[in-house]
DNA sequence: GTATCGATTAGC
DNA sequence: CTAATCGATACA
């Protein structure tokens, strides 16, 4: 799996004249047609039309009136799966991430998919950007995944197809959003 | 046209 | 636990 695949490896963002680097700690599949849980479950749509698109592209949606999330597209054109990235271990460019995401904690800096998103300011006008030539592009990372066992389980905040374990991220890694000191509150209604 | 919800977060 | 805040979606 792809998702599976990207954790331990390191997202770079050069964007603006910056530099930003992070070691990917958590992600979530996100498989187009057939998942109930996709922004692609019911066709494409102004939103969703890069996840149709390429593979290795930027999907960033705008949610909540107030926040965004990064998606890595990953399978060919016409089939429209991708990877939320939910977290990244600060590796470099920590004095802007402090002031862009207010916070001073290292482990919080990068810590959930609107923190990411903020972190390494990304808005709609990144949507569909190439990896590799737009300032942002995976890197081959850290060996052995940051020395620490993949979990998988049920993705967060999704009200359909619950029961898809298709969360990942490092077992205990300070930097995943919702470990084991911070359990996941259920999801109302 | 109106009503409701959301791949979230920070704060109480 | 809730407010914030607005685009996407559901429905009349």
């Amino acid at each position: 799996m792809v998702a599976r695949a990207l954790l331990g490896r390191v997202l770079v963002c050069e964007l603006a004249r910056t530099r930003i680097a992070g070691r990917i700690v958590e992600v979530e599949a996100y498989r187009g047609r057939h998942d109930p849980a996709s922004h692609a479950f019911r066709g494409r749509t102004g939103r969703n039309a890069v996840m149709f698109g390429p593979p290795a592209r930027a999907y960033v949606y705008f949610t909540y009136g107030m926040h965004h999330c990064l998606n890595l597209v990953c399978e060919p054109r016409g089939t429209a799966a991708a990877v939320l990235v939910r977290a990244l271990e600060p590796l470099a460019g920590e004095a802007l991430l402090r002031r862009r995401r207010g916070v001073r904690e290292r482990e919080r800096l990068l810590r959930g998919p609107g923190c990411v998103a903020q972190g390494l300011g990304l808005s709609r006008e990144h949507d569909g950007l190439p990896l590799g030539r737009g300032g942002l592009w995976v890197a081959a990372g850290a060996p052995r995944r940051g020395r620490r066992r993949v979990r998988s389980g049920p993705r967060i905040g999704i009200r359909r197809a619950r029961g898809r374990p298709w969360r990942y991220w490092l077992d205990g890694h300070p930097c995943v959003s919702f470990g084991v000191a911070r359990a996941p509150r259920a999801v109302p209604r």
